[in-house]
DNA sequence: TCTCGAAGTGACCGGCCGGTCATCTTCTGA
DNA sequence: TCAGAAGATGACCGGCCGGTCACTTCGAGA
């Protein structure tokens, strides 16, 4: 039925190659990098620990680097890509704000169906995990994402519907917000003593509104005059 | 000269003990929990691992969990109990400005003559890295920081000089900004490979004024009337 | 000066983990 | 049917690490 181009060997590799990483992903989100042993991957992945050597001969190195490359990364840029088309109008206030508040709400979405890669990459999408070989691809992925959402953000300065702020720095706050938001519902969801308070935010939907509102509009009352320009 | 009431039996154990988180510290920030090696932090306090077990029967976990009680709770709860004593006014948009842009400055500073203390709790104030039995611990101490800092909020809340907008959540985001602005610091200062771009935010008070400026007076320009109330 | 207890030490142990490779299995094509 | 390649496997190796403990060192008091 399927009419791929490739052949069925090729197909049954390909398969086994995510069945690894969908195990990976598991095991690192659980654990951490150095937490995890490739011996718990393989036994998860169902595959002896040798086959995982076939299919990355550079074993839990490339694991991990392949993991964040191919899941967080690629999933991060598929929903700046999608929020923010060349086309998108961000010249007044209020366009950049819904632009921003269905990009937040993608990331949401993005991190609910994707729970794991993320958890990886917000827990320790840091370098110093990896010997220093590896560690200027991490920092680079991560400064390509932070980048790319600059981008949006340059253009909305520019046109003046933001505040004249330096986008990159913008950038890394608003990634950090949703981070924020994340973490603290993983704290809240992972609690095994049930001691912690549920969920900080509510649904999704009231979370994107409330990150939105903080980041775009600000803490202060409205009304009353603020005291800076 | 120095006139306590220990020993100097006792000084000179507590000098010792100091001395070993001292190394425990450097050693955490560097590596994080799993990467440390206990031998690698007698080494760096120049004492003989055994004597390490000496003042820290548990070991590993002890070192850790005490670091993380003695420094980086203690000097997160000072920082908040400085920058919001009781009698704080925050019942105006600008005082209550003022207020929390003298608590981020703090933080700031903190971080500056303290980096490895935060630097380990950014990177890894998460549970999942110690067994079940610290990791309530763990959240719990997390909690009540960001209790602390939700409660100056709810009260400028309450007098309605910030958004009405729940304590807590709001808590949450002023933190991971702050964490943010601090892991981005990091993050280009640690470069091995001098590829990433220099510092994201500038000296310690633009980086305040800029955090503040975001978190409270909002993104969006001012003048043009924003769509939500 | 001698004795004794408190404190420091690092060689050592058991266990774990990343990575290898000789062996076995499976599939292909003649 | 069978030979041989391609691939899967897990026992095994060397190294590391947390934790222990028998020994040494040091200093106080007699």
């Amino acid at each position: 039925m399927e009419h791929t181009t490739l052949s069925r060997r090729d197909r049954e590799r390909l398969a086994r190659r995510s069945e690894m990483l969908d195990a990976a992903l598991v095991v690192f989100a659980e654990k951490g990098y150095a937490g995890a042993s490739v011996d718990e991957i393989a036994e998860r992945a169902e595959f002896g620990k040798g086959t995982i050597y076939n299919y990355f001969p550079d074993g839990k190195d490339e694991l991990y680097l392949t993991l964040f490359e191919e899941r967080v990364v690629a999933g991060l840029r598929r929903v700046i890509d999608e929020s923010f088309p060349p086309a998108a109008d961000l010249s007044t206030p209020a366009a950049v704000r819904t632009a921003f508040h269905g990009f937040i709400r993608r990331l949401i979405d993005q991190f609910q169906e994707a729970r794991g890669p993320l958890l990886m990459f917000m827990k320790e999408g840091h370098r110093s995990h990896l010997d220093l070989g590896n560690a200027a691809d991490f920092g680079l992925h991560f400064l390509g994402i932070i980048d790319a959402v600059a981008r949006p953000i340059a253009r909305a300065v520019e046109s003046g519907a933001l505040r004249p702020l330096p986008a990159h720095p913008v950038a890394h706050v608003l990634m950090g917000n949703v981070r924020g938001y994340l973490m603290a519902e993983v704290d809240a969801a992972c609690d095994p003593s049930g001691t912690m308070p549920a969920a900080p935010f509510g649904s999704a939907d009231e979370a994107a509104e409330f990150l939105t509102t903080v980041l775009f509009d600000g803490l202060l009352a409205p009304g009353a005059p603020s005291s800076h320009a």
